[in-house]
DNA sequence: CTGAAAGCGCTTACAG
DNA sequence: CTGAAAGCGCTTACAG
């Protein structure tokens, strides 16, 4: 038995000096590596020896060596709503089914801090990278350079004019939807409120909503559009009263809040909610649920989208890159806001 | 000049061979360490070759050395309202300042994924962990070991019989202040809903709010205390309708949803707000101020406590360890749904 | 002012 | 079946 007591700080050499075995040894016991063909006595003595001093696996060196961290980053540009917190729930869940971990990071819409965080993330090494890219457009050098390297990399919505693979809500599916509902249920008259476009996401599904009018013979007149400055409840409000001084009996909103700032506005001017006003929101949240009158709503369906985003980006850290354009159809949620009792076929 | 091509796969090396001087000094230019005294030129053929090879720092390589990985664990109980992603995004940004990254976790109130998910970070050796911990009792010795490992660890919420350190609101504060201002605002048959008591959170608000009633001369009957089988709007919906049946004109609900849900009911029925009714929610989030009666409600300075929780946990990594149990007031945030016009003083 | 060397804690061929 | 050695990519004294 080797008695030079090394004297070392690191335990698991305390280990091995101690029992008198190589500390490959060790750590193969430790790390329960199948081809460990150590005695099951010697097993055991190690294991409670390193439980006594304390020791801990230390995953930094383990990722050195492999060269994966078994991490991932998650880049949001918002910290706003239901959508953002659910997808960081998701990619959080499904990655720790594979004891993988996520960073994540707002870009707060700024290209700038998105090309900073893609750039830390890239040297923290984390195996990929899962982004809901920045709205507002900026040249994003460091995105193109990863996408260049064939980086694992996925986005949640498409980017005009970058070749970047997604998997995404179908928008213009979701607009198309909201128009062929407010026309079943009988509405003729239809108008459409957002806050300045200035994303696909939202751009889309307007021109869905255009298109469903369009195929069924009907027309939104410039009138009935309302671009309000910004996401304000203020200005939203303003929106709301002058789309109501026009002869709209219904209105297809970009999203849930809009929708019910909407509602509020209509009730306070005694319409009746979906009798002479029938209202459809965006997300299906519960904003839209609580209303007063229950909002019908197009939901993008969060989870399916994100089980879908990390298979195809597992497959690529797997070393896979087939190109993955790929788009989830949302659902139309029926509530109350309009359930008129027409309902034309 | 040395030409013996290494032909190394790293790229530091090949610089180093290339330009004939050492790795070292590769390193000291390319992390522009202050201490480094090479040319002005050198450090441009140096940096120059590394743009040209692709080199990119490896922070995993730089963890292992330093001990420090720039790292925290942010653990949350739920994936659910405002509150939750609030923290992510305050730990998140705060975090980024100092160039750190979060990971973040989900307990879903489970202490055996609670204990899981501390290993995990602790092993994967992040530098510190802020923990919302699980509400539902159980036993986490994992928690009690880092606790007397005095592994940097500070939690949102006070944990009972556990000697954690917190940065938590003050919710008994603020439970006494809805019941303070219930009655400034003349009402005097006070109710309180919640769903059943699990919490610490929660007992304490309902705790303050009785107590600021006992203060004042009133007393709260059994009758008018509502505790909800479980979260779901259908329980809530009935708790409000029993409730609604007592003489109550005034009610502490114990969160923004469920105040939406109560103000809904009691709409339904007839009854005034602010008039016959007035009622506190807790939160201030999107949901109780959109509500047709904008809510009062008690707002948790989310931002301030984070700020706090940091700069605590921070000093914690750099090696002081001095017990700290704070509390950060909440504030009264004053809406229609009490502005009755009585105001008693 | 620059460079050779040891070491952070692991894993993985490879030799015995 | 077990162990000695090299190496993952860095940093940090220390020698010159």
């Amino acid at each position: 038995m080797d008695t030079k007591t090394r004297k070392s700080s690191n335990i698991v050499e305390q280990i091995a000096d101690e029992l008198g075995i190589a500390v490959s040894t060790v750590y193969a016991i430790l790390s329960d590596r199948k081809s460990c063909f150590a005695s099951q006595k010697l097993k055991e003595q190690v294991k409670q020896l390193a439980a006594e001093l304390g020791y801990r696996p230390n995953y930094i060196a383990v990722s050195l060596k492999k060269g994966k961290t078994g991490t991932i980053g998650l880049i949001v540009s918002d910290m706003y709503g239901e959508t953002t917190l659910a997808r960081i729930e998701n990619m959080t869940k499904l990655a720790y089914k594979d004891r993988c971990h996520v960073f994540v990071g707002c870009s707060y819409d700024n290209p700038a801090l998105e090309e900073e965080l893609l750039q830390e993330f890239y040297y923290r090494r984390v195996d990929g990278i899962a982004i809901a890219p920045a709205r507002h457009k900026g040249e994003n050098k460091f995105l193109r350079k990863l996408i260049e390297l064939k980086f694992p990399l996925l986005s949640f919505t498409h980017v005009e004019n970058a070749d970047i693979d997604y998997v995404s809500t179908d928008y213009f599916a979701g607009g198309y939807m909201a128009g062929e509902h407010l026309i079943k249920m009988g509405y003729t008259r239809h108008g459409f409120i957002a806050p300045e476009i200035k994303t696909t996401a939202v751009k889309e599904r307007f021109e869905g909503f255009k298109k469903a009018l369009a195929d069924n013979g009907y027309y939104i007149d410039e009138s009935r559009i309302e671009l309000v400055r910004d996401e304000t409840g203020k200005e939203i409000e303003k929106g709301a009263e002058r789309l109501l001084e026009t002869d709209i009996d219904s209105v297809f909103c970009t999203n849930d809040r809009v929708a019910s700032i909407f509602m509020k506005v209509s009730l306070s001017k005694g319409k009746k909610i979906p009798q002479d006003l029938g209202i459809v929101g965006f997300d299906d949240t519960e904003i839209g649920r609580m209303c007063l009158i229950p909002l019908t709503s197009i939901k993008q369906k969060i989870e399916e989208t994100a089980a879908h985003l990390y298979s195809v980006l597992k497959r690529k850290i797997q070393g896979y890159n087939t190109p993955c354009k790929i788009l989830v159809k949302p659902e139309l949620i029926e509530r109350e806001s309009t359930k008129r009792g027409v309902r034309k076929q």
